[in-house]
DNA sequence: CACCAGGCCGTGC
DNA sequence: GCACGGCATGGT
């Protein structure tokens, strides 16, 4: 089984990516345009390790599917998806945006973010931006992007940067700690900046989704059934049931 | 018109 | 500790 580019992008982890006519994917990340296309083999140095191509996640599969059937035919139906080695503070920004939102219009104010106050690189490719291009920004230059309330939970985060930044490396407990103590970042929030921006793949975002997976498909069980792939089985399951549905069987 | 979306905050008990 | 309503915006 090939890893699966396509639902590796665009299963919720990252909001960079966009689909472009000739299907191709593109973002723009560290200041470059990056293009690839489902099938692809060869990747440069950066994105090698941005898809975390040298972690073996074919064993990882194997070892899941064992765990549960259903975590299997989700696996099977899916594919090889990667969680991607992505920038932290754009992993932070996404996923205030993410709460009581959808991913579409995630995307759109990520985008919308990036157009205002990033760095044009080509056309109409611009970088995210990093915490010094966001100082001085006002919540009522945020809310003029749409966010909406979040405006002033982002206003936080960009003041508390620095802090929110050192979290790398640190344990798991300390850097959940730190993130919820920035406003708007819940347990929820924190988990997906955990999972997705640090790479800690024991950490299981509790959406509505989720949580409703768990409730239909796991009762009684909670997340350390998926032990230690608690994060790559959130992922599939998230993958799953939203293009699949959770009702049927 | 309602209700929902990768939730969280403040309040009340 | 848990339950509840409110919150900006856009889609169905």
């Amino acid at each position: 089984m090939s890893f699966m580019i396509e639902n590796t992008l665009f299963c919720g982890q990252s909001f960079s990516w966009r689909h472009n006519d000739d299907s191709t994917f593109s973002a723009v990340l560290e200041n470059k345009i990056h293009t690839i296309k489902e099938g692809q083999r060869e990747f440069s140095p950066f994105l090698n390790s941005y898809l975390d191509n040298e972690y073996n996640y074919k064993d990882a599969m194997i070892e899941m599917s064992k765990i549960d059937p259903i975590l299997k035919n989700a696996i099977d139906e899916c594919g090889e998806i990667h969680i991607l080695n992505q920038d932290l503070w754009e992993t932070v920004f996404g996923f205030i945006l993410s709460q009581n939102n959808n991913i579409k219009r995630i995307e759109r104010l990520y985008d919308r973010t990036a157009r205002t106050f990033g760095t044009k690189i080509k056309d109409d490719y611009y970088s995210f931006p990093r915490p010094s291009q966001l100082k001085g920004v006002t919540e009522k230059d945020l809310r003029e992007l749409g966010v909406g309330f979040r405006a002033s939970y982002l206003l936080d985060a960009i003041n508390r940067a620095d802090e929110i930044l050192s979290i790398d490396g640190m344990s798991d407990d300390k850097a959940d700690k730190i993130l919820q103590d920035t406003r708007g970042i819940g347990p929820k929030v924190s988990a997906c900046i955990r999972l997705f921006g640090l790479h800690n793949f024991e950490v299981f975002p509790k959406d509505v989704w989720v949580k409703k997976i768990m409730k239909t498909w796991f009762p009684g069980k909670d997340e350390s059934y998926f032990a230690p792939y608690q994060g790559l089985a959130q992922e599939y399951l998230f993958l799953y049931a939203r293009t699949h549905g959770i009702e049927d069987e």
